[in-house]
DNA sequence: CATATGTCCTGAGAGC
DNA sequence: TGCTCTCAGGACATAT
């Protein structure tokens, strides 16, 4: 998503709107016109990410702070009246408009200070990025928890980044089970998990994310990424797993989540 | 404090 | 066809 707001750096505001909707509206604030009212003329200089939220700056200081969570997208040149869309911001460059796309309505949108920022990374609601703290960050913050170790590592507060069909990529990936709590695991075994994080994430990112068999998630261009022809277990209920060939994948739930494993090699 | 659970929405697919 | 049920890349508030 970040990637795909790039080309809007540089441009200016020309307008703010809401279209009108069927549906529920999202949480967005400050309102409508308080936003519309601080962005007018303001120009993008930097597109950010914070954990799974995408940060659109601007000159003023004031940033623009999307949060998808399960079925948002940002759309960027596309037209603006889509079912779900939710917010269009219009800039007078090549790349626009910038289209805050929800189909569940789930996601928030919200216009920060540079004080409201600050607030916020102190808030400590938000861990370090998994992409940029090292093994021994991994080992010292999930290590003393008794949680079952998939869960844990969808804690943002713990670690920042990780999303519920990485989790089950990663734990695959080094062969542990999701169900055995983070205290069990050893500093190698953290070592191991930190690096296949970083494989799995970076791949994903590479390959455009994962478009699962309904369609979600979609790039800025509205085309469907790629990492899911990589997925070894996420989805996989019932087919082979990749190393243990005749075994099949498994799918159990996990506070409320589908988790996905291999029953030999994740014993 | 840490951990568990219910909830917010819409839509797709399975099963009857 | 149409109904009901379950599930979905998340994270909050509230309960224990």
């Amino acid at each position: 998503m970040r990637r795909g707001l790039l080309g809007c750096v540089g441009s200016v505001v020309l307008k703010v709107s809401k279209p009108r909707s069927r549906y529920r509206p999202i949480r967005i604030s400050p309102n409508l016109s308080a936003i519309q009212r601080r962005l007018r003329g303001k120009r993008v200089v930097e597109i950010e990410r914070l954990g799974k939220r995408v940060v659109v700056r601007f000159d003023s200081g004031d940033r623009l702070v999307l949060q998808p969570k399960m079925a948002g997208l940002v759309l960027v040149g596309q037209p603006p009246n889509l079912p779900h869309s939710r917010l269009v911001i219009d800039l007078d460059g090549p790349a626009t408009p910038i289209i805050y796309w929800d189909q569940r309505g789930l996601g928030t949108v919200q216009l920060w200070s540079p004080v409201e920022y600050e607030l916020f990374l102190a808030s400590g609601q938000l861990g370090p990025d998994a992409l940029a703290v090292d093994s021994m960050t991994f080992f010292q913050r999930f290590a003393s928890s008794h949680r079952p170790v998939k869960p844990a590592l969808l804690d943002q507060s713990r670690i920042a980044g990780i999303g519920n069909l990485y989790a089950s990529e990663i734990l695959h990936r080094v062969k542990i089970n999701p169900r055995v709590p983070c205290s069990s695991l050893t500093r190698a075994h953290w070592k191991r998990i930190h690096r296949a994080t970083l494989d799995v994430l970076l791949t994903a990112i590479e390959y455009e994310g994962s478009t699962l068999s309904d369609g979600s998630y979609r790039n800025a261009l509205d085309q469907p990424g790629s990492y899911q022809n990589a997925h070894r277990v996420y989805d996989r209920e019932g087919k082979p797993c990749f190393r243990c060939k005749n075994v099949l994948i498994e799918r159990i739930v996990q506070a409320q989540r589908s988790t996905f494993l291999c029953p030999r090699c994740q014993k």
